[in-house]
DNA sequence: ATATGTGCAAATTCTTTGCATTAGA
DNA sequence: TCTAATGCAAAGAATTTGCACATAT
């Protein structure tokens, strides 16, 4: 069996992979996109990845088509932090899992840890198919309260 | 004590001497988005309240305005369930809830019932202050499941 | 060869802001 | 009275769309 935690290279030959099993073309803006993504988990903003793209590769809304197709078959994950912009992180599929977001320097960890089975299992009795969730923690680091409480 | 479940009216009376206790001033656009707000629970998106406030009392960025205003005094909860705007709902107080959003028909069920305690205690273990969360469900409900089987 | 993907410009959608005017307290 | 709230117009930000051109298969 592949390793708990694939490497970038792997994830992305997975990605390409992936890709073409679903008809979709290997394009220059495509690899590009999964290589920022499979370098470092994210999430990221469209903008963020374009702006981590090579100058010139492509438009940003290339980037846009990228990630929309993208998280038609199931390549991303779109998250919503609720600031505005959606972010877009690799789908592993390895296992579900949540953020915790510092509402000060914006810094993302990542919870191996879902809660919300229990809230999928009662939707699903309600009689709703097709259940999923969506789940973020917000706070302020330790790092940020430290330095306001030293300022004040 | 109060009734577990006050009446729209007594809801609305409420989030009156709330705005007053804040300073807020009483206006007619302020009442009209309560009015909409105490009497259905929502959550609305701020044109949904707008359509249902009586033609010309306000304009829609008055409405925006309002809703700010009154989520800084919590008289009302932001909700964002990732489809580009953000809906509001009469916050209460009485107890902290979720959504289950159907994905068809958009109808919104409350789920008067959380589980994420949990996280946010391990968000506290973990350094972060001031921690909140957003959970929300998603999935098609009976009625939309029933008329997708009938049709194919 | 040909359908699919891309670039550029422009449209859309949601939300916020500036400023003169109106109206609560 | 006098500050806060509103209307209107316009700005902003994020995302999507239209269409001619480029390119992966």
């Amino acid at each position: 069996m592949p390793p708990a935690h694939p490497t970038a290279p792997e994830k992305f030959a997975l990605a390409l992979r992936t890709l073409r099993q679903h008809q979709q073309r290997v394009t220059a803006p495509r690899r590009a996109v999964l290589s920022v993504l499979t370098r470092r988990h994210g999430p990221f903003t469209a903008d963020e990845i374009h702006r981590r793209i090579s100058k010139g590769v492509c438009d940003i809304v290339t980037v846009y088509r990228c990630l929309t197709t993208m998280e038609e078959i199931n390549l991303v994950r779109r998250c919503d932090f609720g600031d505005g912009s959606y972010r877009y992180e690799f789908n592993t599929g390895e296992h579900h899992h949540h953020h915790i977001i510092c509402r000060v320097c914006h810094r993302v960890k990542t919870l191996e840890f879902c809660v919300a089975e229990t809230l999928e299992r009662m939707a699903r009795k309600m009689g709703y198919a097709n259940v999923t969730h969506t789940l973020e923690i917000f706070g302020v680091c330790g790092g940020c309260s430290r330095a306001a409480g030293v300022r004040g």
